[in-house]
DNA sequence: ATGACTGGAGTTTCCAGA
């Protein structure tokens, strides 16, 4: 089973991106962020053999899953707790697939640190929490894929020194985040690769930044231990990134035992 | 040339992104 997170930074723009890596890849599950569209088209997908499911608004945000399977349940937003929350509609969906549970996720980017917005950030992750709380155990087969807008780890940063403080990289953001995996959820890439360096989903776009290699790692898959016992490979997909037109997020790529 | 941001909304500029 192949699970492929990225966020495409505009649908309409990545388009042919999109339909060039599900051909190469052939993923069971993609799981799309910032689509920035109210507005995503079914016909492509279906010809390709997939389902799709998109929340998403006009200009902004938006998540997607696109299947081979389809969904038995979706999950919207913070439904699940209670939560009215118009925002969060754009940036949670997830659906039941047989016994699996897999979540497309656009974490607020929360800058500038300290503002209304960044404590808005810091308050979606704790509620992430109390959601898989509500719904799940973590004995249960669950994915969490997406754009956290979190470097856990100072190796998860071209310059930790230089980051320290800044946003998707401070002690507040970490800590949230440190407390959504201690729900039961491991880092799919350092299951795998528990120590390698240089690892990273997203480059500026200025600066020659991913030529350089001066990037963070903010996209993740998240899963549960089960599946962290059948996790194969997990690699990020460079050659898309380096694509013209790119987004400035890569794909994360995941191959599970089925 | 040792280098230059992108996308959307909606208008010719602003804002968010991270």
């Amino acid at each position: 089973m192949k699970v492929i997170t990225w966020n495409v930074n505009s649908y309409n723009i990545r388009k042919s991106q999109i339909l060039t890596l599900i051909s190469e890849k052939s993923p069971d599950f993609l799981l799309l962020q910032e689509t920035k569209t109210d507005k995503l088209e079914e016909s492509p997908y279906r010809n390709l053999g997939y389902k799709v499911y998109h929340a998403g608004g006009k200009g902004r945000n938006g998540v997607a899953i696109i299947s081979k399977r389809e969904a038995e349940k979706l999950f919207i937003g913070f439904e699940a707790i209670g939560e009215e929350d118009p925002q969060a509609k754009e940036r949670i969906l997830g659906g039941k697939f047989g016994e699996l549970y897999i979540f497309s996720i656009y974490v607020p980017n929360g800058s500038p640190v300290g503002s209304d917005y960044f404590f808005y950030k810091i308050q979606f992750i704790y509620k992430l929490r109390e959601m898989l709380e509500k719904l799940f155990t973590p004995e249960d087969l669950i994915v969490l894929g997406g754009d956290f807008n979190v470097a856990p780890e100072p190796e998860d940063v071209y310059d930790p020194i230089l980051l320290e403080g800044q946003i998707c990289f401070n002690e507040r953001e970490r800590k949230a985040f440190k407390y959504l995996l201690e729900w039961g959820l491991y880092d799919a890439l350092r299951v795998k690769y528990p120590n390698k360096k240089g690892v990273f989903t997203w480059w500026d776009y200025q600066f020659s930044a991913f030529k350089k290699n001066l990037g963070m790692r903010l996209d993740h898959l998240l899963i549960t231990k089960p599946l962290s016992e059948r996790l194969r490979e997990i690699e990020v997909d460079l050659k898309t990134r380096g694509l013209p037109k790119p987004s400035d997020h890569a794909p994360v790529i995941a191959d599970f035992l089925d």
